[in-house]
DNA sequence: AGCACTATGCTAATAAATTAGCACTCACGT
DNA sequence: ACGTGAGTGCTAATTTATTAGCATAGTGCT
């Protein structure tokens, strides 16, 4: 036999939560949003199923606490249970520790290699600053 | 009803491929690891099931193509089928867009934050001239 | 030879994730 | 008043992931 074959093997997930698939690509979606209907994750899928499960989905996610949604009139937004700030971090530390053998240098230098022409001058300015900073912080210790 | 909630809301995965979370779990160890056995997985779970089930993900996993072994007198040592660089940088990108809206200076200041006190000198300096570099590189443009 | 250990091959059972579908409500326009 | 559209509530079916278990082979030891 052979297996379904788990889709596009380079759609990277990086999300937090131990979940199922389709789950975290929806919570990604949700991060990545920031807040969102149904029809927001729905049009945010790269690989959309049918609106009732994009609902039943969320519906499934804020049983399992990591989603809230207030209402906004008729309909429900969502937003992720935990603070994105924390779980980003949380994020990134794992990165580190599975791909880059836990060197931050070696990921910021993935980062920049990523990103090259994405940076302006001023974001450059303030990465220098933050650089320095971590100097001065390891001197005192 | 109460979905059975899934386990340590702050384990992040941070890793490739659309896949269940015990297979994603596996697929991050293997990659920490470069290459491993049955038993080496098991033991860099945090959270082992059975060596039996070890076993079956990694084979299916590898029926999926994520994984290639190759034979080590008796045993079978497995390691990524995908190139661990691009995995990386892929990983990467997606933690941008999902975490840091696309900003690779909010991501590196995370990681520096993050860090901190990991950074060596060195470091610090291949750091400050990569910065130095993508500036040049923006300047030509 | 027989035992313990570690490995794989394979299969079947269970649990979980994923999907679609239908019923209902509310607001709005005709 | 009625149809239409966009929303939710809920459930049932299916597919996939996850697990454990048993059979078997080799190796080394006593």
């Amino acid at each position: 036999m052979t297996r379904p074959f788990t889709r596009e093997p380079t759609v990277p997930s990086t999300s937090p939560h131990q979940l199922g698939r389709r789950e975290r690509q929806i919570m990604d979606a949700v991060y990545r949003l920031g807040r969102a209907t149904a029809a927001d994750v729905l049009a945010a899928l790269p690989d959309p199923p049918s609106y009732s499960a994009v609902r039943a989905m969320l519906r499934i996610l804020e049983e399992k606490g990591h989603l809230r949604h207030e209402q906004d009139g008729p309909r429900y937004v969502y937003r992720p249970a935990a603070d994105a700030g924390e779980v980003g971090r949380s994020a990134v530390k794992h990165l580190l520790s599975t791909f880059f053998n836990g060197s931050a240098a070696q990921a910021v230098a993935a980062i920049l290699g990523e990103a090259r022409d994405g940076l302006s001058d001023a974001e450059l300015d303030r990465l220098s600053s933050l650089i320095d900073a971590a100097r001065a912080g390891e001197e005192d210790r």
